[in-house]
DNA sequence: CTAGTTGCAAAGAGTTTGCATGGCG
DNA sequence: CGCCATGCAAACTCTTTGCAACTAG
């Protein structure tokens, strides 16, 4: 149960930083390698995906498996008690969006009253079409 | 914009037998591949997930990414006109459950009325705490 | 016969692990 | 210095593709 001391190291320090910048964005551990790259960090991917992990599980990141993409995204929520959001994810366009919005309060109450199940309102992912490819379709 | 027509083999049969016979259950194309060999009938994966592919296309099976399982999983929905499931994860247990529920039209209107975002319902896994777990926590 | 089907082997994509080296404290 | 961190290469898992052999119609 005792965790290990952590160093602080010119990685740990670049990959947060990156995470951070990218806020309310979805970015994936290939994106944060070129995001670096360019920035002139090069950083193995390896060093990023351990970061990320420990980055979940601080509560800072948090991992998304979303259809229709083929590799794992990550959203830096800030510490603590970061507003929840919604995620939309467009199957027309690929879009990601995020929405802050009460349903989800009233959406956990449902499923808790009726269905005895507590909903983590901070994963939901919800597929479906975007205003604008609505629109053109 | 023309189809070719389909032939009819022992390996599509199997295969619609078997995830018919699994409906209700989220199985993936290595548990068929399983489930198959059980039976003596051995088919190579590759022409699992083609038939997957088909059957998802033909609308008679959907294919899911659930966070926490590593692969992709399908369920049989029938031809048409199947009720809407609602499909709950929890992330204790592992279970996967499927409820069906009215208040997947009142997310949709929410989400159409004041988002301008059509949720394809179908689609929708929420993640959570089942009750018997969240009583054993 | 002809075109769709099958399944092995191999390629791919994303992620994890092993291990020797590097660097924080 | 001890121990964690780093990153390359290799292993791994799931899925897709290439291709020659096969088979339903």
């Amino acid at each position: 149960m005792k965790r290990p001391k952590e160093y602080n190291t010119r990685q740990s320090a670049d990959i947060l930083s990156c995470v951070i910048s990218c806020q309310n964005e979805f970015i994936t551990a290939g994106q944060i390698s070129e995001h670096l790259k360019n920035l002139g960090k090069n950083i193995g991917l390896t060093t990023i995906y351990r970061h990320l992990d420990k980055l979940e599980s601080a509560g800072k990141v948090r991992r998304y498996v979303i259809d229709g993409v083929s590799c794992a995204s990550y959203q830096y929520v800030g510490g603590s008690g970061e507003k929840d959001h919604l995620r939309l994810k467009c199957e027309s366009c690929g879009g990601l969006f995020n929405v802050e919005c009460d349903f989800a309060d009233e959406l956990e109450r449902h499923f808790a009253a009726d269905h005895r199940f507590i909903v983590n309102t901070d994963k939901i992912v919800l597929y479906g079409k975007c205003e604008r490819c609505s629109v053109c379709a």
